[in-house]
DNA sequence: GATGAATGAGAGTTCATTCAT
DNA sequence: AATGAATGAACTCTCATTCAT
């Protein structure tokens, strides 16, 4: 019964989802160079809203993307708190981050894209995430698990890499990922307890 | 009294040549988007000779990597031949393959778009080198030394793109490489009872 | 238990005034166009106000012109009156009206410009300023130490006019002017005493 | 009765022809600014084709007003020539100066603009008539006919300023112009021998 | 066959102006 | 009264593609 007692601050703040749905909707579509009419059409707002909410496109890409990123951020200490051995960490938390990616079809390509406009989506992408896998591979390096030397940020892109084409009939992404975590892992005598 | 016939002829075909330099030339320094323009001034034709040649960018495109594709295509069977065994030939193919990718910047980004240009530059890829790396992949299951099942649409692919990206500061693309081919062998002799 | 009604009185007349001297500021600095928002921000107000304010760029301007204006045409019947001759007072006079464009840089642009919006501007500044520019001429017409005939639109038009472009480097104003007002005074037989 | 040989050369020239023309009506009607847009179409052609032609707008603008500039500077030394007098050949120059700025309305206007498309233009101007003046002004010096130490520059702005408004009802170029040249004049003792 | 001028759709971006709060 | 978010028209510029020569 009460009602929203700021109600232009209320639209704003809405506009500004609607952009984020219409923007993450429209890269999957077209890619992250959708063009700016479409995005505003989708969300049903005037070109204008657009450029006062993000004023340059890398500052859309990143807005679109950073919840899932964080929570990807988040999930790592948790993870390895929670999962029977560090490699098993590991791989679900690579596995977390491979659905984030396969789910927002399109990302994967964004990532991939040297253009100055995405470089911060990049930059930003890589900063948050490549310390936490970082973590994990210490921690399964450490407990003799994987092999030694497996550099975080390789295996971030790479593994940004393989999501690409997700859903392409015949192309299995998590396939290849189990390759890779297969191949990571310490192959001598393992698990014969 | 007409000119030689042939001198038509000729100059056509020198023409698709130092076309096809330029293209390769326009891709590896603008992607496989370069503009027809910056291609038709570097090969010193005009953009309607482009057209007339490749109606279609995709045609363009396919052209332009032909002759790399056919000789990759060409070495599987060779491989097999020589080499010590089915999986060292699978290794070299898979190696030969990304050199090739790596070398032409641009083009594993090219063949993962899923704009209408490139599909027929995709289908191409696939159709040519697919039947190859099943052949691998049958010998050396064959012989027992991957696990079976691996399907060698989704290696080409997920191969492909691993390549993307190369030449990034701290990407390091033969790495991610050797982790699928390490996740690909049979882990010898372990869990045996 | 009401707010006290001269507040908000008050206030809005401190927003009147700040607005002037943001307007002012921002026409010598981009021009009489300068954008809305540029104005509103130097102001500290919302753009709303402004066009509460002022509906009209005209009447903004106008507003940002009108105390200088009047003081020029103050300045008419004191010069008149305090001058030792009449020619004397309008030289004078004009020199105040071009020490006044030169240094409001854009205003004698804006004079001229035949945008509807400056429209308003230009008849305000004419009906102010050619009566008392008549009203000189007329006296130094009479005492015979101008040719006869000079109609004051004319010259106030062509004054605004040579004050176009003060600044530029090479370019002399007050130079422009010495010569329209030596070609108004009456040749004959001067000062061959 | 003779084809014209190329047809496509000789539509292209006539394009460009009309292109200038159309321009130069736009910037009448809407100044140098005139929308790319509106002087396409006047000019029956796409915008790529001005652009094709005229790479910037200064290029443009340039090209308007160079055939009347030029025949401006041809007619300094002719009209040195044939004028009774040097200040004769001098007034007469200035007329055909202001007349050409008062037909083509709008470029005075133009000339003053401080924008950096037309820095340019303005450039130009002053370049090509700045030293025809000088001379004009030199030789009625010699003459002893007109006051010394006018500089052309100075000149040649200030009469172009006049000749901004041209047309505007009450306002009179041709009287403005005549008193600075009155102004220019030598008093001393004038003609009564 | 080759040429390149012309076309025009389409993308980005700015900013005056309105209006709900 | 003041605010400033939203709108969308207007403008510039690029480039794929066509077609007369």
């Amino acid at each position: 019964m009460t009602e929203p007692p700021r109600k232009r601050r209320a639209d704003a703040k809405r506009n500004e989802e609607a952009l984020l749905d219409a923007a993450a909707a429209a890269f999957v579509e077209s890619g992250v160079d959708a063009p700016v009419r479409d995005i505003a059409a989708r969300a049903g707002v005037g070109v204008g809203t657009i450029y006062r909410h993000f004023p340059t496109r890398a500052d859309l890409i990143v807005a679109v993307y950073r919840h899932q990123v964080e929570s990807c951020v988040a999930a790592g200490p948790a993870l390895l708190r929670d999962s029977p051995s560090p490699h098993a960490a590991l791989a679900a938390w690579i596995d977390q981050f491979v659905d984030f990616l396969v789910t927002k079809h399109g990302l994967a390509e964004a990532m991939r894209s040297d253009q100055a406009a995405f470089q911060s989506l990049h930059a930003y992408f890589l900063e948050r995430l490549v310390p936490v896998c970082a973590g994990l591979l210490h921690a399964a390096e450490q407990a003799g698990e994987i092999k030694p030397g497996m550099d975080a940020l390789t295996l971030m892109h790479g593994i940004g890499n393989l999501c690409i084409g997700a859903g392409t009939p015949g192309y299995d992404t998590h396939r290849m990922v189990g390759l890779v975590i297969a191949g990571l892992t310490r192959e001598t005598a393992p698990r014969q307890h």
